[in-house]
DNA sequence: TCTGGGGTCCTGAAGCCC
DNA sequence: TCTGGGGCTTCAGGACCC
C-alpha cells in the first residue's frame, strides 16, 4: 500500500484529502509512522521524530494510529491476495509477497501484468484505497519494482534485464544493507551494486562477515532464491514502552516492568503461547540499550513467573541516570507449557496408581494455574483513568453524529464531523467530559451494501 | 526536543560436555 | 591427568525491516 496508515487516514477524513498528514507517535518522544506524500515534500518520513516533522511541516495534521482500523482493512486485501495464491508472505500490515507461480495464477510475464492489474483494481473497489505491484522473479527484484511502482502503480522487471537494473543502484537498494552495513561499505568505496560485483565475494566477506558478506553479494547478483513462505510461526513476544520523561525511581521502575510483564504474558495467552527465555530490555537516558535474559527449565504462560524472572533480571540492571524505555519479552516459543508437563506427568502417576482416590479435591484449588484465561487489566484501573482522546480517533456526538478527534487541551476537546462518503465536515469544540461525545468504531471507507466493508491497501509484491 | 514498537537474524564470548 | 578441539547452548549486543 502507498502511503498506508496515511491514505487511510485520508480515505476516512474528507477534510485532509490533498493534505499533509503525519500519523505516528504525538508524545514527545514519538517518531513518525508514515507520513502522505503531501507531507513528504517537506522532508518529513518514517522513523524521523514527530518534533522534527513538526518543525519541517507545522501545519500537517498529526494523528494516533488507528491499529484495529489499519489491520481490518489489511485483512480484506490479503484476502484478495489469498485468491491468487495459496503461497502468501505478509512482511507487515500493508505488504505481502504473493508466489503467482504456486497459485497457477500467472506463467509469464504478460499473465502476470494482468493479474496484478487487476489485483489493484481489486484493492482499489474492496478497500478504497491504492496499492503498488512489482511483479519480478524473486522477492528482492519484486521489492525493489512494488518501490519503483509507488504510489499507484505497476511495475514488471523483464527476466534478463535484473542486472543491469540493479548495477547503478545505490547499495542501500538491498535487501539487509541498513544504514550501518551502508556506511561500512561507503568507507571501503563501495556505493553502487556494480562495485560490490567489482570488489568480488572474498572482500565482501572480508568487510561484512561469511553469512552477511555472501548474501549481500549473491544480492547484488540478482541472485536470490528465497522462497515465498506462509504462515511464518513467531519467534518471540514482546512489549515495551518508551517514557516521555526518564524514569529515575527504582520503585517506580520496578512496577512499570511488573506492568510489562503482565502485558506480555497477556499477549502471549491470547497467541495460545509460552515461551522459556524471559528478556528484560533497558534503554538508558543516554540511549544505550541493554538486554537481560534468563531460560526457564521449560516454557511457561504463568504471569507469577515471567513477573518473577523480570524482577530478577532487572535486579542486575543499574539504572542511576535514569530509564527512557523498558520492555519484557519471551523467546524460546511453545504451544505447550511447563506446567502441562507437570499436569501431565500427575496424569501418568495417577493412572499408574491405580487405587483408591475416588474424590479427593485438588489440593491446590487455589492454585489457578490451569487454563486461566486472558486477566483483564484491572476494572478499577478503567474506571479511574479519565476518558483521552486520541487525535484522528473515531467519536459519535448524540447531536452531531460521527466524527474525529482533531485536537484537546485545556479541558476541551476539538471534533471534526464527516465521514469517508460526506465532504469536508465542521469542527465543534466541547468540554473532555461532554456526555453526548464518546469513542465510536471506525467506519468502513467503502460503503458497506456494496459488498466491500472497510478499506485497506497493501503494496504487494509478486 | 532527537531517535517508537514489534519483530528477525547474525555474531561473538563463555560455559559445558565429550 | 592434562590439554585441545568440536559442537552445542546461553547470553548480550547489534543491524535491519516495516
Amino acid at each position: 500500500m502507498d502511503a498506508f496508515f496515511a491514505q487511510a487516514e485520508q480515505a476516512s477524513k474528507p477534510s485532509l484529502r490533498g493534505k499533509a498528514v503525519v500519523v505516528g507517535g504525538i508524545g514527545p518522544r514519538g517518531v513518525v509512522a508514515t507520513a502522505s506524500y503531501e507531507a513528504r515534500v517537506f522532508g518529513v518520513h518514517s522513523a524521523m521524530p514527530t518534533a522534527q516533522a513538526r518543525r519541517l511541516a507545522p501545519h500537517a495534521a498529526y494523528l494516533t494510529p488507528r491499529g484495529g482500523f489499519y489491520r481490518s482493512i489489511s485483512e480484506q486485501v490479503m484476502g484478495l491476495l489469498g485468491q491468487l495464491s495459496p503461497l502468501v508472505e505478509p512482511l507487515s500490515l500493508d505488504e505481502a509477497f504473493v508466489d503467482l507461480e504456486a497459485g497457477g495464477a500467472a506463467s509469464d510475464s504478460t499473465s502476470a501484468r494482468l493479474v496484478g492489474v487487476r489485483l489493484r483494481r481489486e484493492i482499489r473497489a474492496v478497500t478504497g484505497l491504492t496499492g503498488s505491484v512489482g511483479l519480478a522473479g524473486s522477492k528482492m527484484l519484486a521489492k525493489i519494482a512494488s518501490e519503483q511502482a509507488k504510489p499507484d502503480g505497476l511495475v514488471l522487471i523483464e527476466p534478463g534485464t535484473e542486472r543491469a537494473l540493479l548495477g547503478p543502484m545505490s547499495v542501500r537498494t538491498l535487501p539487509g544493507v541498513g544504514p550501518a552495513t551502508g556506511d561500512h561499505l561507503r568507507r571501503a568505496g563501495i556505493a553502487t551494486v556494480d562495485e560490490i560485483v567489482e570488489a568480488g565475494e572474498d572482500e565482501l566477506v572480508r568487510l561484512l562477515g561469511k553469512a552477511h558478506g555472501h548474501g549481500v553479494y549473491a544480492m547484488a547478483l540478482a541472485r536470490d532464491d528465497r522462497p515465498v513462505v506462509a504462515e511464518r510461526e513467531a519467534k518471540s513476544v514482546s512489549v515495551e514502552d518508551t517514557y516521555d520523561v526518564d524514569i529515575h525511581d527504582r520503585t517506580r521502575i520496578g512496577l512499570e516492568v511488573q506492568r510489562l510483564a503482565e502485558r506480555c504474558v497477556r499477549r502471549l495467552r491470547r497467541a495460545g503461547l509460552s515461551g522459556r527465555t524471559i528478556v528484560l530490555k533497558v534503554r538508558r537516558y543516554d540511549f544505550s540499550t541493554l538486554t537481560r535474559s534468563e531460560t526457564l527449565r521449560g516454557p511457561t504462560d504463568d504471569v507469577a513467573v515471567v513477573r518473577e524472572a523480570a524482577a530478577r533480571l532487572l535486579d542486575s540492571v543499574d539504572t542511576t541516570g535514569g530509564v527512557r524505555l523498558l520492555g519484557v519479552g519471551v523467546s524460546g516459543l511453545a504451544d505447550y507449557t511447563q506446567e502441562d508437563l507437570f499436569a501431565q506427568a500427575a496424569e501418568a502417576a495417577d493412572a499408574a496408581r491405580v487405587a483408591e482416590a475416588a474424590e479427593t479435591p485438588p489440593q491446590n484449588a487455589g492454585g489457578g494455574e490451569g487454563t486461566g484465561e486472558d486477566r483483564p487489566p484491572g476494572p478499577e484501573r478503567a474506571a479511574l483513568v479519565e476518558r483521552r482522546w486520541y487525535p484522528g480517533h473515531d467519536v459519535r456526538h448524540a447531536a452531531y453524529g460521527p466524527g474525529w478527534v482533531q485536537g484537546s487541551g485545556l479541558g476541551r476537546v476539538t471534533v471534526r464531523f464527516e465521514t469517508p462518503y460526506s465532504g469536508p465536515g465542521r469542527v465543534r469544540t466541547f468540554r473532555v467530559d461532554d456526555p453526548d461525545l464518546e469513542p465510536a468504531e471506525p467506519l468502513p471507507l467503502v460503503p458497506a451494501p456494496s459488498g466491500g466493508g472497510g478499506a485497506a491497501v497493501d503494496r504487494t509484491h509478486a
